[in-house]
Parts: structure tokens; C-alpha cells; sequence
DNA sequence: CATTTCACCTGGTGGC
DNA sequence: TGCCACCAGGTGAAAT
């Protein structure tokens, strides 16, 4: 499942080949509404627009688009995977895969395609005049400061899987590099995020950098069907700790990693390095 | 408001 | 071998 990793891959494959390209059309399939903005308006919208760069807010892929004249444009173009997205960088001449719900066609004769099985996935316009430009709904997990990322989780009652799991406040991390994240720490899942001292904040924060800094130099998780933009898989799954080894020994203690559900999610962790 | 639960969706998997 | 119930989970709406 793409996460923020998975996501930053798509974002840099994309941007390194559509930048600068012209979009001629943009077509949308109408079945059953994997749209945040309707497709007409979308297809308008960015139909004759110039690929200015592509980059990463928390799990969206942000298309920053510029006028035929090279002024920003009144949009940017927002692309969430949700589970089993994919935005593939194909010729016109490949087949079009099955559950294709988007395509851009671009200058230089490829195409920008969404193809999404699962249907979880998002596509919108994000307005950008009059306004400032899209920012995520919390906050960056690489970039923000100790400080801050102790203070997002202070009085809170929740547990810190359900807390690091909660877009609003940190953006960009979803089940596996939470659970990959907690172990790296030292931390029990179900821990109330309230109750955590201080110094072991620091070191999640330290370890959920240093995860995902590593699982983007690996090209991502490749655990279901993810793939990058030239449908290529990345090998962070070889490093996984904890994620889908239930009943497989901790690679620090030996112990049998277990799995719950909590916070609706499979949950992994090993019950001796984690308290 | 803070937190928890659930529906959405369908390919892959495990059990018989 | 074949069939089918069930699981996976990001998000937002509904419930508590």
C-alpha cells in the first residue's frame, strides 16, 4: 500500500519524466466517481497545461501546472493511490490495463495513466489563485522538529499507532512504516501517546526519519501489488522488522512476532523489545 | 471536541 | 483441482 515512501517514489519517477511537458487531453472514466472534483471540470482544467513540477505532500502527488505562457496556473492537480493506486508513465501504444480511470496524454506521445482496482484512490483540483497552495492535512514527518512532533502526541489518550495513523496530525505514515517505526523505538503499539516520556518521542521521531528515509532509497514497500511510475517494485519489504512476520522470530531478540488488530489495522510488533 | 467504528472496493489467499 | 468466504487497509462519515 502506497505510503509516504511509496508515494515520494511515483512523485520523483514522474517528475523526472513529465517535467516540462504539455498536456494535450485529459480524459476521466465516469464510472463510479474516484473524483474529488467532477471530470469535465477536471479535464478543462487541465487540458493545454504545462507539467511545472511534481513533487509529494504527505500521500498526495501534487502536480504544480503552468499556463502555455509559463504563469502558474489557477490549479494544482492532486493525485492520492489510496490502496492499490498506480499512475504509470506508458507509451500511447501500450494497452490500456484494466481499471484505468484517468489518463493524461502528454507531448512527447506517453501517457500519464491512473489505474486504481480497488478504487480507493483519489483525483482533484486543488485551487491555487486566491489561496495558498496545497499543504496536506498535518504535518511532514522528514521535515518536522523534535519539538513539534512531541508536542503533536502530549495529552493525548488515544494510542500512538491510532495517533501516527492520523493524517491530521502527521501526514504520510500508514500502517507498515507505523508499525516499523514502533519497533525501531522501542514502543508498544497500543501505548497511550499521552504517556510516552519525553526522550522515547525522540527516538520515534528519529526512527520513523530514518525508516522512511531508507524505505525511499529502497523505491518503497512493494507488500501487495505497488509498483513505481514505470511499474517497477522497490525492496523495502526485505527490510520489514515486524510488518507481516507474525509468528516469525525479532531479528534483535528472537521472539515470536505477534500480530493484533488494533486501531482497525493489522499490528505487529515483537512483545520484548516493545514495551 | 476527541476518539472509535465502519463502509467503501475487489484481487489474492487459505481452507475445504 | 476448484470454489468461495474472507482478508487487506487509507480515508471520511457516522457514531459514541
Amino acid at each position: 500500500m502506497p505510503e509516504l515512501p511509496e508515494v515520494e517514489t511515483v512523485a520523483q519517477g514522474v517528475n523526472d519524466r513529465t517535467q516540462g511537458q504539455r498536456i494535450l487531453s485529459a480524459v476521466f472514466s465516469r464510472a463510479r466517481e474516484p473524483f474529488k472534483t467532477d471530470p469535465e471540470t477536471m479535464s478543462a482544467a487541465l487540458a493545454g497545461q504545462r507539467i511545472a513540477r511534481v513533487h509529494r505532500v504527505g500521500k498526495h502527488i501534487v502536480f504544480d501546472l503552468e499556463t502555455p505562457h509559463r504563469k502558474p496556473a489557477a490549479h494544482q492537480f492532486i493525485v492520492h493511490l489510496g490502496m492499490t493506486g498506480r499512475l504509470l508513465y506508458s507509451h500511447a501504444d501500450i494497452p490500456i490495463p484494466p481499471h484505468t480511470h484517468g489518463r493524461l496524454t502528454l507531448s512527447s506521445g506517453y501517457e500519464l495513466r491512473f489505474v486504481d482496482a480497488r478504487r480507493f484512490g483519489r483525483l482533484g483540483l486543488h485551487t491555487v489563485e486566491h489561496t495558498e497552495p496545497f499543504r496536506g492535512p498535518g504535518s511532514e514527518p522528514l521535515t518536522i522538529s523534535p519539538e513539534d512532533f512531541c508536542a503533536l502526541f502530549r495529552n493525548r489518550k488515544l494510542s500512538i499507532k491510532a495517533a501516527l495513523l492520523n493524517q491530521k496530525l502527521l501526514h504520510g505514515v500508514g500502517n507498515i512504516y507505523a508499525d516499523e517505526s514502533l519497533f525501531r523505538a522501542g514502543i508498544r503499539p497500543t501505548r497511550i501517546a499521552g504517556s510516552i516520556s519525553h526522550p522515547r518521542l525522540l527516538r520515534l521521531h528519529a526512527a520513523i526519519q530514518t525508516v522512511l528515509r531508507h524505505a525511499i532509497e529502497l523505491g518503497g514497500s512493494s507488500v501487495s501489488d505497488y509498483v513505481d511510475a514505470d511499474g517497477v517494485r522497490g525492496f523495502f519489504q526485505l527490510e520489514h522488522r515486524v510488518y507481516d512476520r507474525a509468528g516469525e522470530p525479532c531479528r534483535d531478540c528472537g521472539t515470536e512476532i505477534h500480530k493484533i488488530v488494533h486501531a482497525g489495522r493489522g499490528t505487529h510488533y515483537c512483545p520484548k523489545c516493545q514495551r
